[in-house]
DNA sequence: ACAAGGTCCATTGTATACGTATTCCTGTCG
DNA sequence: CGACAGGAATACGTATACAATGGACCTTGT
């Protein structure tokens, strides 16, 4: 109870994002949802959390229409939940939907390096190199937001590079819901990717030597699923529990 | 333009859809959705057609803001292009789409083929198998319309199957687009999916053979694609041609 | 003291109204 | 006779207001 009367006294007038900068335009439609869907990814916005119209209008100074046609984009991307008059909330996803995007990721990121392979340019190497690059250091820095948000960034990116639109859009969707499964099921120890598996996928795939980075690319998803603990919550009084043993 | 006048004299006061039926409940709106993106699929909207939205909240009876919100779902999965101030329209999917969309079907329905040959059961065989023989029937029978809507529906449900919700979703959508394509690029003589692949198909998943049902997709994915004339039509004055042919 | 029921409030769903941009038509000028 | 400019109408974008539903809190009874 403590949060929604925190939530609700910080009413503030101090409106974020670029208060001056972005205009008034369609633009800054654009801006709020990289806003949100960038807080999900990094996990900022915690999966379960609810995300009440009024307040994220306020918060942004626009009007509560402009919000839900962010809101259900978002929904429709499966970052956020819609319960039909319970509002939004951040998604949180089953073992199941856990799964199934793993499984979707495997079939066909490994299905594209071939083509990646073939395709990789000086240019787009360098590009990932700096990516993975950056990665590292957040990893290493301690900040595990931009870290994840840079690994959905490179696998994206990757994907793109097949020159399939509608592929990679796909793949930078189960991205999106990969960050979200891992603020649920992965391990606060070692998140998401080994530290320089993308640099080993990118020397393959600079080789053009499509097969094994399809392979490496097959076991380095295998080794994100694995480092998950996959366990199904209970439905009843989990909440309960958490509460009274932390 | 007399398309347009027309339009507009047709200011009718008969509401479509279900007029006393369906409760004014949430369901309306699924149901207005269904009956859009229906037409569509099944070509009685054509690329390219304007979707204004007072007309379609005149013909539903319900607001503009139900309208935009379907709109804009249907646009999210690419069946309408929302030009900024433009307004709506039926996508007119461009040949590089086409080929992602046909790459994409057949990487992921072919890599499906094995897990839903594994999973395959009497009754779900039967299920499809009605399916399949609906669609002869919608065929033989020059029903264009319904055999297309068939053919999407027996590979969407062929793809639930595999029991990966998140595939199955994604399928469902590059059939939709698919049926876009058609309208586009195929050739009125023979359409789509030849008369018994679908039967072909089933026979093998039935006797779970993974190996061989995964091959045939692949063939009869590349036969539909095959059979398209795709040809980048010229931007400037085409609509004119056409109008002037017709 | 706990449980059950009722009432009140918070939040979403929907519609309507207003503002703005674009497009088509018409009139005039070259 | 054609082309350009101006105006009017049309259609989208946004905000605000109203209605309905579900939850939370309080009260009361056992």
């Amino acid at each position: 109870m403590n949060q929604r009367r925190a939530a609700t006294e910080r009413k503030a007038n101090e409106r974020v994002g670029r208060p001056g900068k972005n205009g008034d335009g369609p633009e800054r439609h654009e801006s709020i949802y990289h806003a949100i869907s960038d807080a999900i990814i990094e996990h900022r916005l915690k999966p379960g959390a609810r995300l009440r119209e009024d307040a994220l209008s306020e918060v942004f100074g626009v009007s509560r229409t402009g919000i839900r046609k962010i809101l259900q984009r978002l929904a429709l991307e499966q970052l956020v939940t819609l319960t039909p008059r319970r509002g939004a909330s951040v998604t949180r996803p089953t073992a199941a939907e856990a799964k199934d995007v793993f499984d979707a990721r495997q079939m066909i990121e490994c299905g594209l390096m071939p083509e990646v392979a073939r395709r990789m340019t000086p240019e787009a190497a360098q590009e990932l190199r700096d990516m993975a690059r950056r990665e590292r250091e957040a990893l290493k820095g301690g900040e595990q937001s931009a870290a994840i948000k840079m690994s959905a960034a490179f696998h994206g990116r990757l994907a793109r590079l097949s020159g399939n639109a509608t592929l990679a859009e796909f793949v930078e969707r189960l991205c999106s819901r990969s960050s979200l499964i891992l603020a649920v099921y992965g391990n606060a120890g070692h998140l998401g990717c080994e530290s320089h598996d993308h640099d080993d996928l990118l020397s393959f795939l600079e080789q053009g030597n499509g097969e094994r980075a399809q392979a490496f690319m097959g076991r380095h998803l295998k080794a994100i699923e694995a480092s998950l603990s996959i366990h199904e919550e209970e439905e009843e009084t989990p909440d309960l529990y958490q509460i009274f043993s932390a």
